[in-house]
DNA sequence: CGGTATCCGATGGGATACTG
DNA sequence: CAGTATCCCATCGGATACCG
């Protein structure tokens, strides 16, 4: 049942009741990190800490905390090759890689809106003030 | 720039830079309960208790909160309506509702795959038990 | 290289009480 | 009804150190 949809008298959102299994998949994807990771895996794998370095600003821990979320959810799969020092890689799996399209509809809009917003923004605080 | 594109060489994915005005954007995207009111509100007018009701498990302060940042960033729109008691009415704006719609598409993608999530994560568990 | 472990300060957000 | 104010605790996440 998609947000906003009208629905019949006396039924809710399933979205909105706190038991519903769609709010486990908010919560992942509602992690500013995970999104920026998901979007950056794509069909060529990655190691850690080329990940490290593109997705500027993002720490160690979170980094490793994060893919272990998305690995754990079958977004991403997690690869060792046992060389020396050890190579690690990452890859999206098939269903990573529907909810990274879904996701980068949102960039697009995120990149084709960002004047809007930050317009809005000025004119609210100017009011305040 | 869409994420996961492929760029010429010694370019960077503008997302992945800290000072990327799509960050900002993305912050608020990222935000499990901005998402869920924005799902919400769509044509028709809504109130905050209204709100408060439907969205199980927000709280009063929160609700507050993310209202006055979706009516920041031009989103949303908050009308006082002088009656006794006072009534406020959250609708949503023409930007609001081009986001709500990629916003939407996510809630539909989190309620067809959240069964191979799960079963990821047993999956997953499992393992390492 | 690809992590884990620990410490610790900042932030988020719930509970409760109060207000125009 | 529609909030604001305060308290307070839990989680997030950065910094640093260490390891196979």
């Amino acid at each position: 049942m998609p947000l906003g949809q009208k629905l019949p008298e006396g039924m809710r959102y399933d979205v909105y009741t706190q038991a519903c299994p769609s709010r486990l998949v908010l919560d992942r994807v509602a992690d500013k990190w995970a999104v920026l990771i998901l979007g950056r895996i794509d069909d060529e794998p990655v190691r850690f800490n080329q990940l490290r370095r593109e997705i500027q600003g993002i720490s160690q821990k979170v980094l490793s905390q994060t893919l272990k979320k998305l690995e754990r959810d079958g977004l991403i799969r997690r690869e060792v090759f046992a060389t020396v020092p050890v190579t690690v890689e990452y890859s999206i799996t098939n269903l990573g890689k529907t909810l990274a399209d879904t996701i980068r509809s949102l960039a697009r809009w995120a990149e084709a809106n960002i004047e809007a917003v930050t317009q809005a923004q000025r004119r609210y605080d100017e009011a305040q003030s």
